[in-house]
DNA sequence: AAGAGCATTGACAACGTTGACACAAGTAAA
DNA sequence: TTTACTTGTGTCAACGTTGTCAATGCTCTT
């Protein structure tokens, strides 16, 4: 059985197949009566709107989320988000995974908008920081918003939703001073990576509001790993002055620091305070939980995949705005005043 | 400046544009110094053939990859897989996060198939167990590949991926046997979980086929999580007979047991032995390094989709034959001979 | 030299939809 | 009563491809 066209249901209702077109785009100036019959039809034959045939008249109704990232937590918090705003307004996601240090990300995207197969693309950090390669999309007609770390949209190329890792910083460690550390331990600080940046400004903007000097030796190099968290924490805790506090840049350093203050018989948080970022499931999955940053990944997306569909739609990048995005401490167990 | 044509093309060869579209299909019978022609104009107009009028005019170019998973690694695992088999065909791959509880599953991807959006379907766990949804998306002419857990594929409906779950559990039971560990505790006991039954039933085949004998009361219920682990492996720390092997039917369940073996001040695997199930980022993230069973996820997805992708092209369901997966144990540092 | 056969190319319809426009009938304004 | 506008409906072209078939010209038989 073939599957059935819209002439099919128009044959049925007795009707003009543009007729049928009306009821099912409910454009206006369709009698009642009509209206009835032909969606009773429908209904009979089980009738679908060829998605392809609309999207040739049409534009495509089709977004790429372009990633480039280890974390597959947060790849599929993105990834959620994207989607529940999709399937609201009837838009469908592609994903591209790519690397990042490939030239080819942007002639594949380019070869997509060209093709007709996406309207719109999101672009996560670090391929979101790459200025080129935005201005390459938008020179192809296609609709950008981008997701990156920072206080404030770096230029106007495209709408931009950014978080405020530097605020993060600073609240967390504002936190960590007020229950009454002096000492703590920066873990994972990395020169090209922008929200590593922004965490060690806040770390030390709060230490300045304060009016509080920090150890310059307390500011770890380091990856984004759990083996690198228990490097970085092991260098710490053999330091003769140990800090009572470790601010580490993510949950799964922080967890590595967890272990590694464990294997050097300190409990945590009695005996050291240790603090993550992300609020990934790694928070709840070591013990004791993570008190943390949370990054409402998902809302984050889900915002993004709008701002794209808004722009997608009216055909025109300047209507929306770029957005900020604030994030919280999440209190768990990680964390306690200092032991005198 | 609008995207360029196929008839855009033609007219700066010089030439009609179906001759155009032969060049582009690698069609046969076209001169040397046409195509030659020919795609000189399509460099020069950097044109790209319009994804959408080709689906139109022959099958959809996507397929669906549906999951029910709160295990972000596997679920972006397997949706590596199938894209590095879609790029490779010019395919495109459509997400489709849903929950299984839902009635809707079934419409919505019937939806899809109805309206050309995808032509094929890759169901995982527990999806793919409901065999209801599989003939009601066969009889919506979907083309659709199973993965699941079982040594046989269960009908012959559709190809099936069949991961050996209880040869995985058997091998990793014998290699505990063989380390020389007599008392065994299983942890992650689910009776509507296949996969978890199938690792129970290796576990009880490898004691048997070594003539020993098991203690029922180490078979523990629990879920796949972290802090079940903890639970489940307290339970078994506390028995008057402590096991002196723990084996974890996921990594989770492993972390959360060697976190609380550490707390009860027993060391892993001198004093205990853990093992794991998945092979998970998790895996090299706790300490030590778990040993585990390699769960190829990658390798099963991109053979899923390429069956998939091969019964598309051939519009034929028989065309591909169902396939099995055999595990293997990763030997890693989290077990040991038994202390005497 | 003439017909058969094949390689090369083009004209045209078709896919299933939407947009532009036409037309008939009904309704309000003159 | 005529005019003009509104409402409901239909006809047809168009979107950018691919499939079908016909036309051309060439080579190969005999």
């Amino acid at each position: 059985m073939k599957k059935p066209t819209i002439k099919d249901v128009a044959k049925l209702a007795g009707v003009s197949f543009k007729t049928v077109s009306r009821v099912v785009n409910q454009e206006p100036n369709v009698s009642e009566s009509v209206k009835e019959k032909v969606l009773e039809s429908i209904k009979q034959l089980n009738y679908q709107p060829n998605h392809t045939a609309r999207v040739m008249r049409k534009a495509p109704f089709s977004l790429a989320f372009v990633y480039d990232n280890p974390n597959s937590h947060y790849v599929i918090e993105m990834q959620n988000g994207i989607i529940s705003e999709c399937r609201k307004k009837g838009f469908e996601l592609v994903i591209h995974p790519t690397d990042s240090h490939s030239d080819e990300v942007g002639n594949e995207l380019a070869a997509m908008i060209g093709s007709n197969q996406i309207g719109g693309i999101i672009l996560t950090p670090p391929l979101s920081e790459n200025k080129e390669l935005v201005t390459f999309l938008l020179s192809r007609d296609a609709k950008v918003v981008r997701i990156l770390s920072g206080e404030q949209p770096p230029d106007k190329l495209a709408p931009v939703l950014h978080v405020d890792d530097v605020d993060a910083g600073f609240k967390m460690t504002q936190y960590l001073l007020e229950l009454g550390h002096r000492d703590i331990a920066f873990l994972g600080f990395h020169a090209s990576h922008e929200s590593s940046l922004g965490r060690v400004r806040g770390f030390k903007k709060a230490h300045e509001l304060a009016g509080l000097s920090f150890d310059k030796n307390f500011i770890i190099d380091g990856e984004f790993t759990f083996e690198s968290g228990m490097d970085m924490a092991k260098q710490v805790l053999a330091m003769p002055k140990r800090p009572s506090a470790i601010f580490a840049c993510n949950d799964e350093i922080a967890a590595g620091a967890v272990f590694m203050a464990r294997l050097n018989d300190l409990k945590v948080p009695e005996d050291i305070s240790i603090i993550g970022f992300e609020n990934s499931p790694f928070a709840t999955q070591t013990w004791p939980h993570l008190t943390t940053i949370d990054q409402p990944n998902f809302d984050i997306a889900a915002t993004a995949a709008a701002m794209v569909i808004e722009m997608m739609k009216s055909n025109d990048v300047h209507v929306v705005d770029s957005k900020g995005f604030s994030l919280e401490v999440v209190i768990r167990d990680s964390a306690c005043k200092p032991s005198l």
